[in-house]
DNA sequence: GCGGCCTATGTGACCAAGTCACCGACGAAT
DNA sequence: ATTCGTCGGTGACTTGGTCACATAGGCCGC
């Protein structure tokens, strides 16, 4: 409860809320997800407004065969935008999230939501700037998987996801999945990859090798 | 400038303003731009909220390769998202915005923008329902592309496009960079929807002669 | 330390869609 | 009638997705 730091803290953009608009979070109490857990499916009623304050949600699209498209994911600070949109264009979710692991958020009522946004310019800034950002970013997704090849998305993909020492975690199929393509297409490209000695493939993991001659894939 | 019916009340939405929020934007004088024109284009910088009072533009998303593929049109009444985007996210255009015929708008500054979001309820929500509008349409732009096939996504898009009778007025090219795809494609498609008796066609239109059958291949 | 079982990956054959290069056909303008 | 720009047709080829299985590693209970 009196935590050293209050999870209003925590949210970047939400730390600078005026006293009145403050009081009447700070009586939210946090829930915990764990992990795994499907917070939403396409067609759930939308009820709540959510901000993250710990751990990591991935929002996916999915397609009528059962494949899936990594949209986003949302990080501590960020809010959930697929629920913005229910609340303000009275639809439907019509994408899928899940806690990618334990999850810390907080659940803001409809009716909290809607005079938050008339009393307070910072929540206001707060919800727009999140709504502005994952519309930017869901253009994105659409223009690499419209435009970009196969090649050019794996390697970046590689590059942002490895770690200090070059090493990506993650399998073939989530590789896939944020790129918006199949496993079988990645295992392909990964082998070419592999034998031109840009990465070194492990079961669960992906070496990189060669971070500049990733780089030079991406054009 | 006089007119029978003030611009306000032509634009849906907008026409149950307060008094205040309405004089204020009563005041600006709406402009026209001739068909052709490029509204903006990726890298622009946004300066102020426009609003469609007649008139279509169209916004493409565009590709490295020159392709291009529609990311929705604005219609009477609808506000463009890219400018709300850019006012609030601080991020400049990533879209290219076409009048697809002459077009009637009122642009709305920066700080007036602003100062209505935090005093006009009925602006606020104008102003968010066509941002949660625009995403949801993206999305869907989004899950067309990624796994609907091409035969349904046009199937689609010339039931859409028909006129009471069954005549399409599109180029090949256009119905291509509507549903994100490429001319040749679009032309084979069509020939055999034509030798399946389902289209005719003819330069620069499609005359639709089965819906039924069409409406069979969506799926 | 063996047999099951789950998950991750490998692979071939095939199909769908995009790319490239070029051609021909139509219509408007001169 | 010639020229030119737009529209549409076509073949050859590449890339990417689908389907159907084949391995193969790791964990767990026994």
């Amino acid at each position: 409860m009196t935590a050293a730091t209050h999870w209003l803290d925590r949210a970047p953009g939400l730390g600078t809320l005026d006293g009145e608009t403050r009081r009447q979070l700070e009586a939210i109490r946090p829930i915990t997800i764990p992990k795994g857990h499907v917070l939403f499916r396409p067609g759930d009623e939308v009820t709540c407004f959510g901000v993250l304050i710990g751990g990591r949600v991935d929002v996916y699209l999915t397609g009528a065969t059962g494949r899936e498209i990594l949209l986003y994911s949302i990080t501590p600070g960020e809010s959930c935008v697929q629920s913005t949109l229910g609340l303000l264009g009275e639809d439907d979710y019509s994408a899928e999230a899940v806690a990618e692991t334990d999850v810390e958020a907080v659940m803001i009522p409809r009716s909290l939501f809607l005079s938050l946004l008339g009393t307070s310019e910072a929540f206001r800034t707060f919800v727009f700037q999140a709504f502005a950002k994952r519309l930017q970013s869901v253009m994105q997704v659409l223009e690499r998987v419209a435009f970009i090849r196969i090649e050019a998305r794996l390697a970046a993909a590689l590059l942002e996801r490895a770690d200090d020492s070059g090493l990506v975690r993650a399998t073939h199929q989530e590789l896939a999945t944020a790129i918006g393509s199949v496993r079988e297409v990645i295992s392909r490209r990964l082998e070419i990859l592999s034998k031109k000695g840009l990465v070194s493939l492990d079961r669960g993991t992906i070496q990189v090798v060669s971070r500049t001659g990733l780089a030079a894939l991406i054009t």
